[in-house]
DNA sequence: ACTGTTAATTTTATTTGGTGAACAATATAA
DNA sequence: TTATATTGTTCACCAAATAAAATTAACAGT
């Protein structure tokens, strides 16, 4: 725990990277003497350490960083099988990781991160500080106490604590966080999206569709934690409801129901045709009809989706997280051509639409962040 | 202005009503010193009042309420011609009102605000305090430091500045700000969403729909300013793009093309319905099937973009803002029921959708708010 | 009428987080 | 060497909040 000076000072260094004490005074508002003292405070603490000196005219600068290797963190992410866990430093930087089998009962899913985590620990040696917080990404509805998980149809949890129990043999913090929620905060805080204050996510990934937002700097949960659940908006309208099969969520027209990997891999199966991103997206180069009639549908439906979003939400950014064949190909041209199309034209507009490579170690690391951010700036 | 530790009591005490001393440290959780001084400060500065004892065991408590005479706000609504400009008491209560000419021209408009606000203030007289500011709603883009109006399409307005030029002349700050945020800013401190922290509102106006929304207890402008921009969400698609007439922004299928009240005129001219909303609703409840249809799309494609919003946003409550024929007619119904058929069924469902009465004055009594906010938690 | 009990509010001395101004440190430029 | 520029520290002081003691204003029982 740190006074609010202090975070203050974590909050300027983590996002701007290595400074000196006058920038800081600068930028915080708070005066030299001030400054002066809780610098010190986190310099005899060893959470920050002096760097290189900058010369100018006068008395050089000493720049002040995070001391990386003073605290780590652990991320965990249930979102595959097997399960990934990794051990992150105060940037963020992967130390090292490996992987588990996913259980789904929670003695067993404890014990294994337990072990897990003391595994990685012990292998990091000397290059990891010690453990100051866990993050565990978990597919499925996750309380705004970041403690209780209400349910995962994966997983098949409903109401299961993991947190306490760990807290209780680790020793240190842990939180558990809704999987796409983890991978935007972790994204915000170390990744592409590092520092922007207004942006929205989704991931079209083999779980189905993940979205999340960042709205004034913060996670927008929704009333019900459910503002990232964009996959079962619909977009089949009204036509496509009667000869679309109905979505698992028992209505009709769902995203989820056409633009998921899911989705499209049973369209393409149902057609004989091959399964796979990059095998589906080379037919339809080549002229199948079929092959290009699911990437349309499934493109469209998604642009259709995020033209939606950008016009309720306004965002400064939408970043969709998606295969490279997909990116490339008939779905991504699609996609950005409908959302284009589907949003009120602006003169200063400004928004712009990114599709993205997904990282494997992305939810992981996401986790950690959550335990970093809470480490670095209490939130 | 105010130190902090006032801004704390006054927000307690305007959301809460009067309370004692002893109250308001639980709630604030300031210590008993701090609140003496504080309220003593207050009362000083007659913004508090003494009000009634409250007996029990022990010395009474004495409740401390805001000193509804102590400043007056003035709020203008350039939302309709004639336009409205009236004067609230610290608690949102109107205490004079008046209508004046709507004046495209910024010179005359500013002229006749300035006069208005001042002929209001004497005519209340004793019943009203000293003027602490003014809130002026205006239909169009207003920037976020609520000064200048980027663009009016009714007003003919682009980048016009009439807050610079009243505050010269009043003296007193002075807010401008889009009409439907003004209007949930209104609600939200001290009309029918009073204190909700998570909510939505739509108002099917004269004026076309309008839209704002309140995450975490603040005002969501988006990243242009663009998040009430509902009107322009896509909601007639793919068939009814080509039978359906371009919006005015340009593209097809907005919202507003079918369910504006100008969009639902122009359709029942069209078939030779008449064109009120008693009238319309009457003839489709003696099974007037053109005047049935024309409810039954504009009902659908409203409930269409309310599940849209919810389904992404996930706001506690919805709140639309709609003439009482459209209310408890084909219109309400319709819109319920599509909006229920579009969102993710889940068990724990607890948000409510609320159709309301517009109100014709809530447009210049969320101005006043806005001013009478700022006065009170300088936000 | 007096006395004790309870609870609200005020007073007093102290802590906490912050400030401005003077000063010490450490470089470059002449 | 000396002047100049700039960084960072020290010191005396202030504002906001606190804990604990004192004061006030009621009621209840003798």
């Amino acid at each position: 725990m740190f006074t609010s000076g202090q975070y203050r000072v974590l909050r300027t260094i983590s996002t701007l990277g290595p400074v000196s004490r006058t920038q800081l005074v600068e930028i915080t508002g708070l005066s030299k003497a001030t400054m002066s003292a809780l610098t010190r405070e986190l310099l005899d603490r060893n959470i920050l350490c002096e760097r290189e000196l900058v010369f100018g005219q006068g008395r050089p600068s000493i720049l002040l960083g995070l001391n990386a290797v003073s605290v780590c963190f652990a991320g965990v992410s249930m979102q595959s099988d097997p399960s990934i866990i990794l051990l992150t430093d105060l940037l963020g930087e992967i130390i090292a990781h490996k992987e588990f089998v996913r259980a789904s009962d929670p003695e067993t899913c404890i014990e294994n991160i337990e072990r897990g985590i003391r595994e990685l620990v012990a292998q990091a040696g000397d290059r990891a500080g010690p453990l100051g917080g866990v993050g565990i990404a978990i597919p499925g509805f996750v309380a705004r106490d970041r403690r209780l998980c209400y349910r995962s149809v994966v997983l098949e949890w409903r109401n299961v604590d993991i947190v306490t129990p760990l807290e209780k043999c680790l020793g240190v913090p842990v939180f558990a966080e809704n999987d796409a929620n983890a991978l935007i905060q972790g994204e915000h805080l170390f990744g592409i999206m590092r520092d922007c204050p207004d942006f929205s996510m989704i991931i079209v990934g083999d779980g189905g569709i993940g979205c999340a937002h960042i709205v004034d700097g913060k996670l927008h949960r929704g009333f019900q934690g459910g503002a990232g659940e964009i996959s079962h908006t619909t977009v089949v309208w009204p036509d496509g409801r009667e000869t679309n099969r109905p979505c698992s969520c028992g209505k009709r027209g769902c995203l989820d129901t056409v633009s998921s990997l899911r989705a499209i891999r049973s369209m393409a199966q149902q057609k004989g045709l091959p399964t796979t991103p990059l095998e589906l997206e080379r037919q339809a180069r080549e002229g199948n009809a079929d092959a290009l009639h699911i990437l349309h549908t499934a493109g469209g439906a998604m642009g259709m989706a995020v033209a939606q979003l950008v016009q309720l939400f306004d965002p400064s950014q939408v970043v969709v997280l998606l295969d490279q064949p997909f990116r490339e190909g008939v779905f991504g041209a699609v996609l950005r051509q409908t959302m284009e199309t589907h949003i009120m034209p602006r003169p200063d507009w400004e928004m712009t639409l990114d599709l993205r490579e997904t990282l494997g170690t992305g939810w992981a690391t996401g986790a950690a962040g959550i335990a970093t951010r809470q480490f670095l700036f209490s939130e």
